[in-house]
DNA sequence: TTAAACCTATGTGTCGCTCATAGGTCAAGG
DNA sequence: CCTTGACCTATGAGCGACACATAGGTTTAA
């Protein structure tokens, strides 16, 4: 089957289908009387794979790693459990940070729903420069 | 001031200062006898708005539009109001996108803890290939 | 026959920096 | 005086996972 056919079964781009397979983590083969990549029900259930890991926070280098130990006759399964417990981690970092951005986010908003559009030179913008952080000011509430 | 000594004031290094010049937010000039570049306060003003707008989710390309806006003598509120919406929306989804993630990483190493290293051919990686997302699994419990 | 819709390979753009390259400048110590 | 080291410059490339654009070849149906 040619791309777009594997692309619409998978339910991904094309674009995504050639990424994978200029990473060589998808290897149609390039004959035929033209040259179009003919990509194989291996190649499907490869892709699936590659999909089910990406799901799971895996990078793509990462699923390249765990190809290679697997062709290479070794378990991937250590090497799996190790990568996915730094990737959580990292992702937990990131879900962390995201949190806090969206909570200054929306003490912003709130803040300048109650805020004229001082329009100062001297300044490039008042809501930006004059919002203060209710998050960072947690000190001193009752002095 | 020179690059470092500012990038050392607003805590940021000298790469992200030498940045924003390139894209423009900062504008020293290069003169002297050198070419280095020196930094007024002005610049060292505008560069503590744009840490404070990169620190409420604004882009690079965000905070450039902001300005232009305030240098053509137009009051930027407005744009600052429309552009948070836009930043929130996408923060928010981020946040969900990310919170989903992290909760399949969770389930998938809770899952293979209590799973050995099935070490089958035909597979890749048994572990990814068997997980199943309990949250993607919700109807049919008591079937 | 020609136009639509497919395919190919390759290169570039995204975002906000970070790192590297190759060199010029300057102050202090031997 | 020379060297060393710490500073500075400009520019280009790299990151990650694609998406988009370019330029062209192929197949199918009207």
């Amino acid at each position: 089957m040619y791309v777009k056919q594997l692309a619409e079964l998978m339910d991904v781009t094309t674009d995504t289908v050639r990424y994978y397979t200029r990473v060589k983590l998808l290897t149609p083969s390039s004959s035929d009387s033209n040259g179009y990549h003919q990509y194989s029900p291996g190649d499907q259930k490869r892709l699936r794979f590659v999909l089910s890991a990406r799901q799971l926070g895996f990078s793509v280098k990462d699923i390249q790693n765990i190809i290679n130990e697997s062709e290479q006759g070794h378990c991937p399964c250590p090497l799996t459990r190790e990568l996915i417990a730094q990737r959580l981690a990292e992702t937990e970092a990131l879900f962390q940070e995201t949190l806090k951005l969206r909570n200054r986010m929306q003490a912003a908003l709130k803040q300048w729903d109650a805020t004229p559009n001082g329009a100062s030179a001297e300044q490039v913008c008042s809501l930006i420069e004059t919002f203060v952080d209710p998050s960072s000011e947690e000190a001193n509430h009752g002095s």
